[in-house]
Parts: C-alpha cells; structure tokens; sequence
DNA sequence: AGAAAGAGCAACTTTCCGGTTGCCTTTGTC
DNA sequence: GACAAAGGCAACCGGAAAGTTGCTCTTTCT
C-alpha cells in the first residue's frame, strides 16, 4: 500500500489545527497543561460557558487526538496527549523551512541576474 | 497600557490555528510555499474547488495574517506571510514545554511520597 | 437511605462556513 | 475596437458548529 506522504501529512494536519482554532478550546488545553489532568468541572470554571459546552469541546479534542479521557469514580479526568501537537509543529516548522528555501532560490536567482 | 501577556497570545493564536484547520486553504498554502507567489487561477488549479472558493479562502488566511495580496496588472499575486506561522510554532512549543514540566512537577511529587 | 455532586444524552436554536452560480468590471492582446 | 483572460461582488444553499436547556443516571457523602 504506498502512500504519498505530503498528502497524508496534510490531511491530517488539518484536524487539529481546526480543534486548536477556537479561543475556548485553547483555553482549556492552556489551564489543561499548566495545571494537570483534570475533571470537567474544574475545567469548566476556567471557561465562561456551559459544562455541556465544555463537554463538546473535550470531545472534539479527544476526535483530534490532542487530548484523552478517564472515568474515575465519578468523575471523568481529561489529560493532554501532546503527540499530535508536537507533529501540527514539525508540520509548521516544515512549512517555514521550505518557504525559507524558496525565498533563497528566489534571492540567488535575482542576484544573478544582476549581481 | 498593561496587558496579560497569555491571555492576548491566546486570542492571537486561536484566528490563525483556525486558518490552518481547512484542508483546501493547507493545501493553497503548501502550493505558495513550494512554488511561491502567484496568482489565483495558478492556486486555484492546485485545489479542486472553484476559483470563487479559493478566493474566500485567500481572504480568509489574509485576515489572520498569513497570506498578502498586491495587485500586479490585471493578475492579484498572493505570496505567504511566514511571520504569523512562526508565531503559532512558538505558541505550540511553548505549550508543550509547559507540559513537560507539569509532568516532571508530577514525578518528582510521586517518587517523593514512594520512592 | 437520602441528598448532592459529577457527568451523560437528547433536542433545539442560531450563527457561521464552505461552496456554487451568475453577472459585471478591468486589463491585456490580436 | 473586439475578444479573451483575470478577477470582484452578491445572492443563495446545505450542513456543521457553538451554545443552551432539560432530564436522567451513577457515585459519593453524611
């Protein structure tokens, strides 16, 4: 089964980025990473919505595959899976190097042609 | 003027992770920055929406600041603006090392009460 | 045992987003 | 000047997404 890899890179880079691109949800893994594994009412109150909302959102992480869940007792704890969000930066460093490589191709080119 | 220095990071990030999380407008920005700077029917040939789409598109990624747009003649050139880029890198890095030593915090207590 | 805390499920509303189609303006070329 | 190429503008559509409210279930605590 072969696969081309920049494709595949690219589609799933996606996902994630469309789950860090919304102001709640990045506020919520922001207080998951500084202050640890944590239910979602405590997460909650680091938000100023609802804890159903908040519930929406850990899934759609948990869908991206930047974040997991365990029930304990009764209470369910969320913790970061920072994988996938060290790959959306090897990604996005990946992007800045070729970009860099292109400007200095352009930039050889110009100079030249008139040095 | 005094401002919380996380808190506008985050409203920052947030616009352009939700830029990136669109498979089409991925992929117009790996066209720029492999090919570099050029019009939108050369961008819109890339994807497979219509040019109107992958106008919006374009739009949308100059709103976060990740693409710029000059009129040349009667073509509109649409070259990349790697700075926001390097922002969001910066941001996920910074996310993960906040993460990493919330772990070692986290150790360190465990080894202490049973080592 | 009974109350309260934590959470899941479902329905509903409102808004936004990706995409298309249709038409018009500007610019270049023969 | 006529025609083609490049693009802008606006209306429209279907679906997803963010958020809320209401109800139920399980676990814990007293």
């Amino acid at each position: 089964m072969r696969r081309v890899r920049t494709s595949t890179q690219l589609v799933d880079a996606a996902p994630v980025f469309a789950a860090l691109g919304d102001p709640t949800r990045l506020r919520i893994i922001a207080r998951l990473c500084t202050s640890g594994p944590q239910s979602i009412v405590r997460l909650t109150d680091a938000t100023q919505v609802t804890r159903q909302a908040v519930t929406k959102h850990l899934h759609a992480l948990a869908r991206a595959g930047v974040v997991r869940g365990t029930r304990d007792g009764r209470e369910q704890i969320w913790e970061l899976q920072p994988q996938r969000l060290v790959d959306a930066t090897r990604y996005l460093e990946q992007i800045s190097t070729q970009w860099d490589e292109a400007i200095a191709r352009l930039r050889a080119l110009v100079e030249q042609d008139d040095p």
